[in-house]
DNA sequence: AACTATTTATAAGA
DNA sequence: TTCTTATAAATAGTT
């Protein structure tokens, strides 16, 4: 809707697919309320921006209660499955550590995520800060050996195209000679007669290379062109 | 959008709001993956109908990432705690639940950590580094905010200390006067009477103005000079 | 489920 | 960001 079609692609323009993403944003949650008032229906719909901020909406502000709701619908096969071989009786107590250690594991991973950090000390604080810096080190550098693993593949795929391509040519350059030679022999063949009333056939644009190839084939150089860069490595290269 | 306008509230004619809920729904689900895919958000949507069916949307579909994000974003053990103590029959599914959450958990705090990256995608690796990076920085800018106050504390200290100390000088030096009013009354007191029986006292070392201190207590200066920077302070100057 | 008349949403431009 | 406007999309009511 508006001005001309929308690919269904990534938005490549940085400011344009801010200002998309604000626009659709509050479309989108209007019509999550639209339904969930018209149709009588529970709605939960989060949406986290790139750069890592959040829009919610959900249906009476209880987010906790339909993601909670979500949780029992989607969790019930799993459950059955992880609930069936055990038997024990303790499990009143197994229960409890596991809340325990759950509290404390969530603890540590809001403070990985850099929230609730009142409750730390400058020195807690100066800890976490150096397992995060290590962790990004090691996320940065796994992402890199995926990114040259990824330009050596293209790197690769480019040089066998590249060969491919010289071959057609090749092949293509041998045929215009023979072509050339047929010729010859036709003329020399005509000149030993002295017979004017055969037409010679128009001769053949020499240079074009594609000449006896499927027009709808997608050449190499193609190819090539395609291959370049994946889409999804485009988001990458500016950093 | 349709012949004529709606008014946004629930539609009392239950055909009409089943066939207008299965049409909005698709609509809003449509949305919900566009705005994903257009401007590199991650979305996720969750939808029941009236009669309690189940309809989502999730960018990757990972449903489950996309609300442990969530959780964190919020207040993450509100739920568990809550519901924890409340639901005293179905443990087992509370068990389960927790067990699988837990293991959701402990996935994402080893990525966090920066451990077990094979299993990610260059997307998701993507998105973690983001989150990670993002943390690094509300951590760092805590722990500034921690340490102005820490200075700006010292500083008011200092102040004070300087301010007694100016005082305790202040008053020596007053006393120091007295002594040598009371030296000169001596003086002409003996010069009066010519006796020079009597021993004068060796003359106090007009400068040294702890003369009249405790000894074993610490000087404002010594406080001051110990409390300039407490010891844990240390590492964060050079940053 | 299809079909339209309309209303909405929104892309592009300012 | 916000407003405007031309146009694409969504959809309410109908068949």
């Amino acid at each position: 809707m508006g001005r001309g079609r929308v690919q269904l692609k990534r938005i490549e323009n940085k400011i344009n697919r801010q200002v998309t993403f604000s626009k659709r944003r509050s479309g989108l949650l209007k019509k999550a309320h639209e339904i969930s008032v018209l149709c009588d229906a529970e709605v939960a719909l989060i949406v986290f921006s790139t750069k890592g901020k959040l829009f919610e909406y959900s249906t009476d502000s209880c987010m906790e209660r339909i993601l909670e709701r979500y949780e029992r619908y989607s969790y019930a096969d799993r459950q059955l499955v992880a609930t069936g071989s055990e038997t024990n009786g303790s499990w009143t107590l197994e229960h409890a550590k596991l809340k325990a250690r759950m509290e404390v594991l969530q603890r540590n991973q809001r403070h990985f995520m850099g929230e609730d950090l009142d409750t730390l000390s400058l020195k807690e604080l100066q800890s976490v800060e150096q397992q995060i810096d290590s962790a990004l080190k090691h996320i940065r550098s796994r992402k890199n050996q995926l990114m040259y693993e990824s330009i050596a593949e293209l790197q690769k795929k480019s040089k066998a195209l590249q060969e491919q391509n010289n071959q057609f040519a090749k092949t293509v350059k041998e045929k215009e000679k023979e072509k050339e030679i047929a010729q010859q022999n036709q003329k020399e063949q005509q000149n030993h007669i002295i017979d004017s009333s055969t037409v010679l056939p128009p001769p053949m644009q020499s240079l074009n290379i594609r000449g006896n190839r499927d027009e709808d084939e997608t050449t190499p150089m193609q190819h090539l062109a395609n291959a370049v860069l994946p889409s999804w490595m485009i988001p990458y290269l500016n950093e």
